[in-house]
DNA sequence: TAAAAAAGTTAGTCATGACTAACAAAGCAA
DNA sequence: TTGCTTTGTTAGTCATGACTAACTTTTTTA
């Protein structure tokens, strides 16, 4: 009945957590990832974090001492990539296959993600012949674990007449992503920067001869890459 | 962020308790459900399903008098009978789409059952064409949550020269799943039964030109129709 | 129909993973 | 360097959903 290749024995919440660490440390690219800071975007109190992590570091997936940064063991580590792989997989599939929105894939991968079977994420893989990237741009990390970031700054970082290229977009709010979709931005767009207004940081951007005036908090979460 | 359409409110638990419920009730038949057999069927503790029994009464869920039978209310039901469509509709994708086998299907749509978005189990549906039966041969509930069975009886039941169909097969055991497909047998295959052996009950059947002897049980839990 | 067996219930315990409140250690600023 | 603020930790509580052990009600059968 039971298929021992299939159970890492984590519960739902180690497997969060482990996550939540890795999206902190490696693709905010923290160089210090404290307690209060993983609490808080988990949005879990300190101490249910506190208590999270004292039971990861016996199973040997996080390391730190006392008072000091969290880190993650390579076994932690790697369990947090397939995470990302099995989310973003099932991302694509919703998206690619089931007619799901941008702002939509989000909130049911992230169920979708804890389900436990090697097969069914190798062969949804298969199925959809290994796609390389997510709805947001974002890099599938393939089966052996390999995990890696297209290189990508911020559109609040470029100055006027800088001219980019879409490549990704952070997922993590359902109303910014229906907002890009709404004003016709899409992987790939060409962006061209018309106008930094220094009091405020809002951005007069070009794309598909549209003009659109965008905060810098909507900037900060736009990736491209200058062309 | 939470789209409320997709939330019941229901825990894995209590979903399991309805749906074991309504398949000891509906799909098997009986006219009395007790509280030590849903016990037994869920293998947990009969303090357990007492405990759960409670809680779904109160939710409106079930209803039985003290020391009485159980039964589903009309929402109870209504649950179950989703749960049950999803299971089988992603039964279906895995065995058509994913390369999964008849034994392997179950396990992992038991976790599937339980993800939450109404969206995706009708896209799901809509993708794979609105199939009518999973691989094991059960009707799929549609979206409006009606609820059909075959008309089908056990192998078990037939005499000497009785020629039969397979149409469905119990998805409760793996092994027997793997030992249904390791003879050959499939769903549609003619059955004609050469023998019914009287002290044991075992029975001789040929099927595509292969005869075999098979168990008593094992014919209790292949379901035919005759022709 | 009375005793035994089976079925159902209750009380109390445990692990998980949340929480608050109180306290301790680090880090920063005056 | 002495406070003050931020960060981290501990203790104790709660809900969920398991469990065992003990008890009660119902059903069976001798």
């Amino acid at each position: 009945m039971t298929n021992k290749a299939n159970l890492n024995n984590l519960t739902k919440s180690e497997e969060d957590y482990l996550k939540a660490l890795f999206q902190l440390l490696i693709e905010d690219n923290s160089e210090k990832v404290g307690n209060n800071q993983l609490a808080e975007y988990l949005k879990v109190s300190p101490a249910s974090t506190n208590n999270m992590i004292k039971k990861l570091k016996t199973k040997n997936y996080v390391v730190s001492e006392k008072y000091g940064k969290l880190e993650l063991t390579d076994e932690g580590r790697a369990i947090a990539v397939r995470l990302i792989r099995k989310h973003r997989l099932w991302e694509t599939f919703l998206y690619n296959y089931l007619n799901f929105s941008w702002d939509e894939v989000h909130e049911v991968a992230e169920q979708l993600e804890h389900i436990k079977s090697y097969k069914l994420i190798d062969e949804l893989d298969r199925f959809m012949d290994f796609p390389e990237k997510d709805p947001h741009g974002e890099l599938i990390p393939n089966a052996k674990g390999e995990y890696k970031v297209i290189p990508k700054i911020t559109l609040s970082s470029l100055v006027e007449g800088d001219v980019c290229k879409l490549v990704a977009v952070n997922d993590g709010s359902v109303n910014f992503l229906r907002f890009v979709s709404e004003i016709g931005l899409a992987l790939s767009s060409e962006i061209k920067v018309l106008e930094v207004r220094e009091f405020d940081k809002s951005i007069r951007i070009q794309f598909n001869d549209t003009v659109e005036t965008v905060t810098r908090k909507f900037a900060d979460n736009v990736f491209v890459k200058v062309v």
